[in-house]
DNA sequence: AGGGTGACGGGCC
DNA sequence: GGGCCCGCCACCC
C-alpha cells in the first residue's frame, strides 16, 4: 500500500478515492476542495482533500494544481514555490487569474453537467 | 487523554 | 467586498 507515514486504513482509502477524483479534473479547469470532497463521496470534508493533497508524492500523476479554494485562490503558501507555481501551471493550461484570483464561474470543473438532459 | 494544527467552507454580520 | 466564527476530522505532539 502507498501508506504515507502511519495513517489509518480508512484514511488511506479515502485519500485514494480523493486522488482518483482529482485525476478526473480536465486540463483547463479547476475544482474547489469542497467540490472534490463532494464528488469523491465525502460531503463537507474539504479538509480531508487538503490532507490527501499534502501527502501526494511528486512522482505521482495527480494534477494537484487544479484544486483551489472556494475563493478562487491557491491555498499554498505565497511565493514562487507555492502559489506562483500553482498559478503558473494553471496558466499553461489556459486557466487565467487576476491577481491570483480565478473566476470559478468560468473555470470550475463541471462533472457530467455537460450531459444534456433533454426532457 | 487532551490540546493544537491545518493546501477548507458555510453562515453571519 | 471582507472578517469572524464555528464545524469538520486525521494527525501530531
Amino acid at each position: 500500500m502507498s501508506r504515507l507515514g502511519r495513517q489509518s486504513a480508512d484514511a488511506a482509502q479515502a485519500c485514494e478515492a480523493i486522488l482518483a477524483t482529482i485525476r478526473r479534473i480536465p486540463a483547463g479547469a479547476v475544482a474547489t476542495y469542497g467540490q472534490v470532497a463532494l464528488e469523491a463521496g465525502f460531503p463537507g470534508r474539504a479538509r480531508l482533500v487538503a490532507y490527501a493533497l499534502r501527502h501526494v508524492p511528486e512522482a505521482q500523476p495527480v494534477p494537484w494544481h487544479r484544486v483551489i479554494n472556494a475563493q478562487g485562490r491557491s491555498s499554498l503558501s505565497p511565493g514562487a514555490q507555492g502559489q506562483g507555481r500553482q498559478l503558473g501551471l494553471l496558466a499553461e493550461e489556459g486557466v487565467e487569474h487576476r491577481d491570483g484570483r480565478i473566476d470559478l464561474r468560468r473555470f470550475r470543473w463541471q462533472p457530467r453537467s455537460d450531459v444534456p438532459l433533454l426532457d
